[in-house]
DNA sequence: GGGCAAGTGTACAATATTGGACAGCCAGCA
DNA sequence: TGCTGGCTGTCCAATATTGTACACTTGCCC
């Protein structure tokens, strides 16, 4: 597979949704940001679609008490802030860059407009909005069936398939137990204790960085 | 609101999916289902995608052990099956109808056809991902961070506003306490708990039928 | 009426999970 | 150097949840 020799590749295999958004000029704006900043936050007005151009984002919900809970971990390629097509009026979750991120901001008015007028946009947004469904429902299934061991196991495993084919044994992005519980639901006690036991059977080591025996972990997922 | 005189009206306003769809003649069908028939199963190859008439649908899954899940319930004019757009070639879930229903199949290839063609067309089916994603994502979320009674309260809630405007207090449509269960993702002795609980609160009341005081059960969700 | 199937009310022991608390490790920094 | 903040390792009691069992009701069919 062919990569762009500067920058992450969007999933969409080249695809370049700025080149969509240029001739009208308005209603679209390009914004850097630095690692772990804002770029909405739950209860913010809902103004726009965001595409993410380069670097990563996390979505996070906090309920009544105080509690977090991580929904997504977006790569290039992937819109977010859409709900506000659906009629949402301000943002259901917090968006905070994960590194360095570029994000292409779409007005409203102007998404609706060139998902009528752009095939291969409006293509390209049906199947984020298809995959994206698909994993939602596999992370509330998995929610539903499985104990916390196996969401543990089966959160390292996507973790470790993150830069699927391109780099396939990096080293993984450093995730603390803490966010490792806010995404599986659970506490870091247990994710803690988890922890532990895979090392101790061999699924995973850490020394400075954590590594992942992905055959031998997706056993746990199994029974 | 209008309503029409004989059947009940698609989510969409009168949106009439056939429409966009009898040009070609090609690709598309209606079938009638009795109530409890199987549209699709679990594992069965993935062909094209359903658009719901009228009646209702659910959607299950079921994990290694045999044990089952109820991932949506369905409604005239929610799309389904659409995973196939997406790739999937095996459908992830089983469809069965609840009652009599009218299921609109559209052959995966006229699906793409009439997305592109069609702007009313793909403009609800966009409003469709975008809003099933939303009810996915609040699945998700309350699956994290409630405990098993207030999934309970909140998935009463849910089916008494069903038929939201139209028929405010109709009574519920039978559901088992297993079916809860299933629904929410526990056992039915925990529903079967809850439920008495709520009863003798006053939250709820089934002399032959189930009813809900929403004002009532809905404190349940706020601690 | 008898039998059956489905759904309900109850109970209980075995686990799983939460929610703290506390000490130790380590890197960055004044 | 010594402090500090962010993580991790460990423990534990209080709850929540599972899994299973058994008796009882009800509607339906023969």
């Amino acid at each position: 597979m062919r990569r762009s020799p500067k920058k992450a590749p969007a999933k969409g295999l080249g695809f370049d949704a700025k080149s969509f958004l240029d001739s009208a000029g308005l209603g679209r704006t390009v914004t850097n940001f630095r690692a772990k900043e804002t770029v909405f936050a739950q209860g913010d007005p809902a103004t726009g679609v965001m595409y993410l151009q380069e670097g990563g984002v996390r979505l996070t919900v906090v309920n009544e008490t105080g509690k977090e809970a991580v929904v997504a971990i977006l790569e290039p390629g992937d819109f977010f802030g859409e709900g506000c097509l659906a009629g949402q009026s301000i943002c259901m979750a917090t968006a905070t860059t994960i590194g360095p991120t570029t994000v292409l901001v779409i007005e409203k008015k102007q998404m609706i407009r060139v998902l009528h007028e752009e095939h291969e946009f409006s293509d390209r947004f049906i199947a984020y909005m298809l995959a994206r469904n698909i994993r939602v429902e596999e992370d509330l299934i998995d929610q539903m069936f499985n104990s916390s061991e196996k969401r543990l196991a089966r959160t390292l495993l996507l973790l470790a398939r993150y830069g699927t084919q391109s780099e396939p044994q990096k080293m993984l992005p450093k995730v603390s137990q803490e966010m490792l519980a806010e995404m599986i639901g659970t506490t870091r006690s247990r994710v803690n204790f988890f922890m532990n036991k895979f090392r101790k059977l061999g699924f995973i080591q850490y020394n400075g960085g954590l590594h992942i025996n992905s055959s031998l972990l997706s056993v746990v997922l199994h029974e």
